[in-house]
DNA sequence: CGGCCAGTTGAGTGTGGTCAATCGTTGTGG
DNA sequence: CCACAACGATTGACCACACTCAACTGGCCG
């Protein structure tokens, strides 16, 4: 059984919350945090698939997800990723136009659609966060758009690195410390590169002193300034 | 002056519209149209910045704006094309994060952020109305990273002119037509490409048989089949 | 007619992809 | 406890697709 009292629930580092979390928030109050929905999912497992019809929305607890989506020859493309407190599988579609997949094992509670309309039309301030939440994650994906887009392998990875740290990095010692908890081919498969590519900028940068890999998910930033400057330019 | 009444608004092949159209409608049966909020715009003529204070929104009433986001050093990402009946500008930010740029004259009506806070407190099904736009376009700009990152030259063009004649092709005589408003340097910023690689692509096309130029900006579909097989596989 | 700009086409290059070998960790079974 | 398999990650050699630089074409307007 997997120990999730060994996982944490970072804050992350100049983070401001928006969206999902207040929104979890009057979902649970109003149902009542029915226990029963919550689910634990294995490595790999499924939440949806691309396709299904929308029943219910998730609410991440803990561990993490992937939203990907597939070409017909196997070429993938991962949307997001989903950590804990986030909201996955919105959509006004009668379908799923995504997968969603358990990229750690992880607890996510299923709210079902009915719920989510009956708050549309009960609570007008429910409707306000749920659109506040719909904005924002317009503007990351419009904002990846740039990234996937015209950035270098370099920028690319350092674009990823800054905004990982900023959501979910923790700080330990002083030091810097972010956690990757999807592997090389998840990271390469959101930022438009192969797995060989995003271990070689990697490398690059342990090489450079811009960060120190203690495991192959555990990143310590040395130097977030320069990696910063990066992420922006080139 | 430019002669609005030669443009047309097609209402695109097997396009089912959702969102902006109605919402826009909503808008002006409350605002009674007030036509002094609509204003003309000059090609190239902005309609806000990033980093602009949000005021006001835009609907698109006649020609056509992109979307776009600079990096420091000039680089440019096209993040959509409005197209007559389009809503741009709306996010949750206080500042814009994209910038909003005419690509031919076009007439748009502002419309206030005061007005739609105030439709969202009073109209529950206005701001029902906004959040299912706002879901579409959220879809739209997921499905953009997947042609983005990881489509071929080819198939992201076939991809982009099977998506803008779904929306905005017309038939004349049997024939599929569709215009292009923007200009080349808009298409490759829109698909993460350069000018050259888009007329490359679209001389092979046009060389294979799916498609005829009478004028660069206008396109004659001859194998849309064959161009939908290229959209989605390769 | 000439200048201007968007678009097209060509030649050469480079970034990141492909293919392949190796390393390191984890987990399983003898 | 060790051997081995399995898998993810790393590294190297080579290659191709799209980019860069550059010349040229064609339409439009003064």
């Amino acid at each position: 059984m997997y120990d999730f009292a060994s996982e944490s629930t970072p804050a992350g580092i100049d983070y401001a919350p928006i969206g999902s979390r207040d929104l979890c928030d009057v979902v649970n109050a109003d149902c009542g945090r029915r226990s029963d929905a919550v689910r634990l999912y294995d490595l790999h497992e499924h939440l949806f698939f691309d396709g299904d019809e929308i029943c219910q929305i998730y609410e991440i607890i803990e561990g993490y997800v992937c939203v990907y989506k597939l070409m017909s020859d196997g070429r993938r493309q991962v949307i997001s990723f989903g950590f804990p407190g986030d909201l996955v599988g919105f959509s006004v579609d009668q379908t799923h136009r995504f997968s969603a997949e358990a990229i750690t094992m992880c607890r996510a509670r299923a709210i079902p659609m009915q719920a989510i309309d009956k708050l549309v039309e009960d609570r007008p301030d429910f409707s306000r966060k749920l659109l506040r939440f719909a904005a924002f994650e317009l503007a990351n994906a419009r904002e990846q758009l740039l990234t996937v887009a015209r950035k270098s392998a370099t920028e690319k990875l350092a674009t990823f690195l800054v905004a990982l740290i900023q959501r979910h990095g923790h700080r330990t010692d002083g030091d810097i410390i972010v956690e990757l908890p999807m592997t090389r081919t998840d990271i390469a498969d959101y930022l438009g590169l192969t797995i060989e590519t995003v271990s070689r900028v990697i490398s690059k940068f342990r090489r450079a002193g811009l960060i120190e890999l203690t495991h192959p998910t555990t990143v310590r930033v040395v130097d977030m300034d320069r990696l910063r400057g990066i992420a922006e330019i080139g």
